[in-house]
RNA sequence: GCGAAAGUGGCGGAACCGGUAGACGCGCCAGCCUUAGGAGCUGGUGGCCCGAGGGCCGUGGGGGUUCGAGUCCCCCCUUUCGCACCA
C-alpha cells in the first residue's frame, strides 16, 4: 500500500534529525557544489516554476550523491529589491515585516518537497549578517578603482516626481498615473565591468554552458572591431564629431551624419535658422523614456537638419549633420557617419530626407570582364547595399577604387590615421554597471561625503551600515533617495577628520545581492568573515549550476564579473565561478505562461497534500524535457502515482516472497539496459526518459507473471531515489538496506556482456519500404540473412516483381534489397 | 528587424551515428473484478482501405541528396523565447 503523507513525514523528519543533507563541511572528501538560482521570497507563495526548477536540480544532486559525491546543496532568499518594495507599498505593508513572513511560508513549502536542502547554511540577503559583505565587496572594489561616480541618466515621472525603475515604465508612461516618463540626470555609483570585458568574453570559449547561454552573453557584451573615425566640423571651429564604425571602408559614401538629440556639439552645431525646430525636436525626444524608445517598432525615421556641417576626412567635402532618434547616445559616441549607400536605416533615412545616396562598395559579379574597376557603377534599387561577402570590391572611393573592401578598410584607416583622424577601436554594447538605486528595500551603499575629505568609504570595522526601519519609504521628491528624508541616518562624522559628514542615500542593486551569494554558502556559519579560505578551497568553484535563462545576462554576467573581480584581489582562487551552468526550461500551463492574471497559476500545497511530494516531483519531471520545460496538465499527474503505488506493490511483494537472483535472462537483460538508460539519461538532465525507462522496467517485471526477486527490484529502488526519495528511502528500508539509502546505496552499475541478446530482430526492407522483420543470431553474415529473408512470404512477393540488383546488409540493423524490374 | 530554439497521434512527449516512427504517460475503447469507486487488473488504440492475407498514406509545406530521411542540404510557412534602430 503506497501511503505517501504518513511516509514522507516520517522520512523528512528521519533526515532532519540527523542531518542527513548536511556534507561534512571541512572534511568531505568528494565534495559536490551543487548550487540553484535562489528565489525571491514573494508573499504568494512557492510558484510552481520555482519547484520545477529546484526538482530538477535536486534530481541532479541526489544523482551525483549516490554515485559517492558528498553533496552541498543550500538554499537561500533574494530578498532585497523593488518586487518586494513595490508589494509592500501596495498592501500598504512594511518589507521588514513582510519578507520574514513570506521567507517562513517559503521554508515550510520547500522543507516539504523533498529537496536536499542543507538548512544550516541558509542564506537571506536582507540580513545585516549578508549584506554587511555585500557593502565589504563595495569597499573592495572601490579600493580597486572598479568603483566610480559618474552622471548617468534615470527614468523621472514629473507628476510623482520620482525615479522610475525600468519595470515601471510601460509604454513611455508611469505605471501609476500614466504621466509620459522623462530623463533627468543623476550622479550615481557604477562598477567598471567594462574593464573586465576582454576576459568576460575569452573565458566563454572553456566554461562548460548550455550553448544558448553563452550565445546570449557574448551578444549582450556585443564586441564589434571598427575604427574610430574623426570628422571636422566645418568653418574655422576647434572641435572633431567622433564616430565609431564597423565600415571604415565605406568613408567614401558617407553623405552625412547624425548625432543623437543629447550629442553635446550639437548646441554648437546648431545654426539660428535650424535653432527652434532643433529644440523642439530635442526636447521631444527627451520625453521618450529609453526603454521605450528602443524598443518602438513604428521604424519611421524621424530627424532635424541642424544648419552644421563637418568634413569627410576621406573626400574633403562638408557633408550636412542631422540630428535623429534613431542614433543612440549610449553606444558608440553617440554619432555616426552615415552611409546610405550600405546601410539601410541610413538608405531609409536619405530617402525621407531627400540626401544624397552614393555606392561605393560593389559585389564581385559586377566587376565581371571589366578591365578598369573605377568605372563600375551600382544601382541600388530600393535597399541599401550591406550584404558583406570576402571578394566584394570598392567603387567610387578615389584611388582606393577596385580593391578589395577588407583591404580597403586597414588601408583607409592606416591613410586617415597618419593624419590623426583615425584609429582602429574595438566597441561594446556592454556598459558599466549602475548599482545605485534610489529606493529604500537595498542594502545603503557604504560611502559618506565629507566637506573636508571629500568621497570617504566607511571604514570596514564599521560594517554593516544598516538600513533603518523607515515608516515612509516611498521614493522621494526630486530623485532623492528614501534614506535622505531620515537625517539620524546621513547626518554623521566623517571617520578620516572627525568634521561633518553626510551618508550616500542611494542603495546597491538587488543584482550586486546576488552576484556573491554562491560564494557565501560554504562560509555562511561563520559571522566573521564573508568567505572563508579552507571552505572556499573545498566547496567552491560550483560544480553544477541549474538556473532559468532569464538570468542567462544579467545575473550570470555580473557573478561572473564579481568573481573575477575578488580574484585579482586575492579573496578567491578562481576566476569563473560556475564550471558548469545548465538552463531549465519554462514550465507553462494550457499553452501560456503562468501568471495571476491568467488565473492558471499551480499552487504546489494543493497538489502535495493531494498525491505527495514525491508524486508531484515525478510528475513534474515527466512532463516535459527538463531543459526545455513543458506544459503543465492536472489529468497527467495520475501516471506518475499509479507507477510510484505499483512499485510499492512490486516491491512489498518481493519482500515477502523473498526471492533472490535472477532467474530469467531477459529480465535481467532489461535491468542492464535500463541502469544503461537511466544512468545516460541522468547524467544529460533527460529526466523525463529516464522515467519513463524505469516505468518500462516495471512493466518488463510485471508482465513476467511472477513476484520479482529482491535482486531484480532493488536496481529501481536505487534509482528511483532521485526522482522520488521517499518512497525509495522507505523501499530501501523494506528491502533490509541500511538507512540512509543515499549514504548507504550506491548507484547500480551494468554489465555490458549482460545488454546483448543472442539474438537480434531486424527489418527487412524492399526499395525502402518495410516487408518484413526476420530474426538472426547476433553478427549474422550477409548469406544467413539473405535466406532468411527470402524465406520471409511478403519478401519472395515483393522480390517476385523484379530482379534484386544491389543489397545493402548492415548487421544486426537492417537488410535493404533493391528490386528494379 | 537580429539572435536562439522548435513544429511528430485526440493530448504531453520518445526515436543513438541517416536504418522497424509514435517508447513512456494521459485520454479513449473492450473485457475482468467489485462491500459501484474519480479504485484495481487484462487487452487494444496514427489515419484510410480491405477479400482479413494484407495494401496505401503518414513527422508544418515544397524541392533535393541517399539503397534508405523525423534525422542531412536548399527554399517557404508557423510558433515560442530573448534582444530590440548597436552604426
Amino acid at each position: 500500500m503506497y501511503d505517501p503523507t504518513t511516509l514522507e513525514e516520517k522520512w523528512q523528519a528521519y533526515w532532519a534529525a540527523r542531518g542527513i543533507n548536511e556534507p561534512d563541511m571541512d572534511g568531505a572528501p568528494n565534495p559536490f557544489f551543487n548550487l540553484m538560482m535562489f528565489p525571491y521570497p514573494s508573499a504568494e507563495g512557492l510558484h510552481v516554476g520555482n519547484l520545477y526548477a529546484f526538482t530538477g536540480a535536486d534530481f541532479h544532486a541526489r544523482y551525483q550523491r549516490l554515485r559517492g559525491q558528498n553533496v552541498f546543496e543550500p538554499i537561500g532568499f533574494d530578498a532585497f529589491g523593488i518586487h518586494s518594495e513595490n508589494y509592500a507599498l501596495k498592501v500598504n505593508a512594511h518589507p521588514m515585516d513582510l519578507i520574514p513572513r513570506s521567507i517562513a511560508n517559503f521554508t515550510r513549502q520547500l522543507k516539504r518537497s523533498g529537496i536536499m536542502f542543507d538548512w544550516s547554511h541558509t542564506v537571506d540577503t536582507t540580513d545585516p549578517d549578508y549584506y554587511r559583505w555585500t557593502q565589504w565587496i563595495f569597499l573592495q572594489l572601490y579600493d580597486a578603482g572598479l568603483a566610480v561616480k559618474k552622471e548617468a541618466p534615470v527614468n523621472w515621472c514629473p507628476s510623482c516626481k520620482t525615479v522610475l525603475a525600468n519595470e515601471q515604465v510601460e509604454g513611455g508612461k508611469c505605471e501609476r498615473c500614466g504621466t509620459e516618463v522623462g530623463q533627468r540626470l543623476l550622479s550615481q555609483w557604477f562598477f567598471r565591468i567594462t574593464e573586465y570585458v576582454e576576459r568576460l568574453l575569452a573565458n566563454l570559449d572553456w566554461i562548460d554552458w548550455s550553448p544558448s547561454t553563452l550565445t546570449a552573453q557574448r551578444n549582450w557584451i556585443g564586441r564589434s572591431e571598427g575604427a574610430l573615425l574623426r570628422f571636422l566640423l566645418a568653418g574655422d571651429r576647434d572641435d572633431k564629431l567622433e564616430v565609431f564604425t564597423t565600415r571604415p571602408d565605406t568613408i567614401f559614401g558617407a553623405t552625412f551624419m547624425v548625432l543623437a538629440p543629447e550629442h553635446p556639439l550639437v548646441d554648437e552645431l546648431t545654426s539660428e535658422e535650424q535653432r527652434a525646430e532643433v529644440e523642439a525636436y530635442r526636447s521631444a525626444a527627451a520625453a521618450i523614456d529609453l526603454v521605450e524608445r528602443r524598443k518602438a517598432d513604428d521604424r519611421t525615421k524621424t530627424g532635424v537638419f541642424t544648419g552644421g556641417y563637418a568634413v569627410n576626412p576621406a573626400t574633403g567635402e562638408n557633408i550636412p549633420v542631422w540630428i535623429a532618434d534613431y542614433v543612440l547616445m549610449e553606444y558608440g559616441t553617440g554619432a555616426i557617419m552615415a552611409v546610405p549607400g550600405h546601410d539601410q536605416r541610413d538608405f531609409e533615412f536619405a530617402r525621407q530626407f531627400g540626401l544624397r545616396i552614393l555606392p561605393v562598395v560593389a559585389p564581385a559579379d559586377v566587376f565581371a570582364g571589366l578591365s578598369d574597376p573605377s568605372s563600375v557603377e551600382l544601382d541600388l534599387g530600393d535597399e541599401a547595399f550591406v550584404e558583406h561577402s570576402d571578394d566584394e570590391r570598392l567603387i567610387n572611393s578615389s584611388e582606393f577604387s577596385g580593391l578589395l573592401a577588407s583591404e580597403g578598410s586597414e588601408r583607409i584607416v592606416e591613410w586617415l590615421g597618419e593624419q590623426g583622424l583615425a584609429e582602429p577601436k574595438v566597441n561594446y554594447r556592454l556598459h558599466d554597471w549602475c548599482i545605485s538605486r534610489q529606493r529604500y528595500w537595498g542594502p545603503p551603499i557604504p560611502i559618506l561625503y565629507c566637506d573636508a575629505c571629500g568621497t570617504v568609504p566607511v571604514p570596514e570595522e564599521d560594517l554593516p551600515v544598516v538600513l533603518p526601519h523607515l515608516e515612509n519609504f516611498k521614493p522621494g521628491d526630486d530623485g532623492i533617495a528614501p534614506l535622505a528624508k531620515d537625517e539620524s541616518f546621513y547626518r554623521v562624522t566623517c571617520p578620516s577628520c572627525g568634521g561633518a559628514a553626510r551618508r550616500e542615500t542611494d542603495v546597491s542593486d538587488t543584482f550586486l545581492d546576488s552576484s556573491w551569494y554562491f560564494l557565501r554558502y560554504p562560509s555562511a556559519d561563520f559571522d566573521d568573515r564573508p568567505i572563508d579560505p579552507a571552505r572556499t578551497e573545498r566547496w567552491l568553484p560550483v560544480d553544477m549550476y541549474i538556473g532559468g535563462e532569464e538570468h542567462a545576462v544579467l545575473h550570470l554576467l555580473y557573478s561572473r564579473f564579481i568573481t573575477m573581480a575578488l580574484h585579482d584581489l586575492g579573496h578567491v582562487p578562481f576566476e569563473e565561478p560556475y564550471l558548469r551552468f545548465r538552463k531549465h526550461g519554462l514550465i507553462i500551463r494550457d499553452g501560456a505562461k503562468m501568471s495571476k492574471t491568467k488565473g492558471n497559476v499551480v499552487n504546489p500545497d494543493e497538489y502535495i497534500d493531494r498525491f505527495g511530494a514525491d508524486t508531484f516531483r515525478t510528475y513534474l519531471m515527466f512532463l516535459g524535457p527538463y531543459q526545455e520545460g513543458g506544459d503543465f496538465r492536472d489529468s497527467g499527474i495520475v501516471g506518475p502515482q499509479r507507477f510510484l503505488s505499483r512499485v510499492t506493490d512490486a516491491a512489498e511483494a518481493a519482500v515477502v516472497e523473498g526471492a533472490v537472483g535472477f532467474p530469467d535472462a531477459a529480465v535481467e537483460r532489461a535491468v542492464h539496459q535500463t541502469i544503461r538508460q537511466v544512468t545516460d539519461d541522468f547524467a544529460s538532465l533527460s529526466f523525463n526518459t529516464a522515467i519513463a525507462a524505469l516505468m518500462e522496467l516495471l512493466n518488463t517485471l510485471r508482465a513476467s507473471g511472477r513476484v520479482p526477486t529482491l535482486d531484480e527490484i532493488r536496481p529501481l529502488v536505487i534509482m528511483l531515489g532521485p526522482i522520488a526519495p521517499h518512497l525509495a528511502e522507505e523501499l530501501w528500508e523494506q528491502l533490509g538496506g541500511e538507512s540512509s539509502l543515499f549514504d548507504h546505496a550506491s548507484w547500480p552499475t551494468f554489465d555490458p556482456e549482460k545488454l546483448a541478446t543472442d539474438t537480434v530482430e531486424i527489418p527487412v526492407q524492399v526499395n525502402g519500404k518495410l516487408r518484413a522483420t526476420i530474426s538472426l543470431e547476433r553478427g549474422a553474415g550477409e548469406d544467413a540473412a539473405m535466406s532468411a529473408a527470402l524465406a520471409d512470404e511478403s519478401v519472395q512477393r515483393h522480390v517476385a516483381e523484379g530482379s534484386i540488383r544491389k543489397t545493402i546488409y548492415v548487421p544486426d540493423r537492417m537488410l535493404n534489397l533493391v528490386v528494379t524490374s
